[in-house]
DNA sequence: AAAGACTCCAACCGCGCAGCG
DNA sequence: CCGCTGCGCGGTTGGAGTCTT
């Protein structure tokens, strides 16, 4: 029967999103929290549909965001998890607070899938090329079964180290209580990993990851009142600042209405949950 | 200084899933 | 149970910025 389009594909503006745009959007979102996405354009005067609406925020304009290359543990941490979780990048971004799927999944494929080449691993199965080459399409092998890289030392000459463990030994783990900064309304339900096999396995990567070491710092500088208006000017979010300009004067993100710069700082400080 | 090559990332697209009536 | 709707995810692309020749 054919899938309706997310959205009318006239009238709808694509391409870059303007400051203007912006602004409308971070303005509805403050004021009305984030309803359905389908609406948000309408309500918020924007020719735009709902999904980039919601692509917008979650990537670019949520105060939460930590902006710039991703450090080196931060790195580390990625193919971790990639090793574990494949492309799953919402799950691998979920364990990395003030990062999106996107930014992700595009360092993944600019940065450090050439870094992993280099190094002779093969960056889909986390082997080595060689081993690789040796039994080429032998395993039509899932992410999630592939082995862990053999090649600790040479992930050790470049400083990058797999600190792993089975995932046997944390099924124990109580599950993360995983509070998206972005997704309160929660569609994709945490109990999906009891009935699909690969949800569960999943999951219990996630009860796994829960043991990885965390060593780099929660993004202070989003979530520190002090510095939460520089750190937003250095973001780019310098004019969310100056809201009164576009008229926000109460927020509403669901609970009660409070003086907005109040609740800008508990919005910059990840307090919405 | 100019042109071409390359890199990077914001944004788009299409699919799958969950929830609801 | 079925169809519809909305959301989220992962893959892909276009173009701006940067580097190289």
């Amino acid at each position: 029967m054919g899938r309706q389009p997310c959205c009318d594909k006239l009238g709808v503006k694509k391409g870059p999103w303007t400051t203007e745009e912006d602004k409308k959007l971070v303005n509805f979102i403050l004021n009305n929290g984030q309803c359905c996405w389908r609406a948000v354009p309408k309500l918020a005067g924007l020719l735009r549909c709902g999904k980039s609406c919601r692509l917008r925020w979650t990537n670019y304009l949520r105060p939460d965001l930590k902006r710039g290359l991703l450090t080196e543990d931060e790195e580390q941490l990625v193919i971790d998890l990639h090793a574990r979780l494949g492309n799953r990048w919402s799950k691998i971004a979920g364990r990395l607070p003030g990062r999106t799927d996107n930014e992700i999944k595009n360092h993944w494929n600019t940065h450090i899938k050439k870094k992993l080449i280099k190094m002779g691993i093969n960056p889909a199965t986390h082997e080595p090329l060689n081993k690789q080459e040796a039994d080429t399409l032998k395993t039509a092998a899932s992410p999630l079964t592939v082995s862990q890289p053999e090649s600790e030392d040479t992930m050790a000459k470049t400083g990058l180290v797999v600190h792993t463990s089975s995932p046997e030994e944390n099924l124990s783990s109580t599950p993360p209580e995983n509070c998206t900064s972005s997704n309160e309304s929660g569609s994709t339900s945490d109990n999906s990993h009891e009935e699909d096999p690969i949800m569960r396995l999943a999951w219990d990567d996630e009860a796994l990851l829960d043991s990885l070491s965390w060593d780099f710092p929660v993004p202070e500088q989003s979530y520190n009142n002090a510095g939460e208006a520089s750190s937003a000017v250095e973001n780019g979010f310098g004019w969310l600042f100056e809201y009164q300009d576009f008229g926000v004067e109460e927020l509403d993100f669901g609970f009660d209405h409070v003086a907005i710069d109040m609740d800008i700082n508990r919005y910059l400080m990840g307090d919405k949950c």
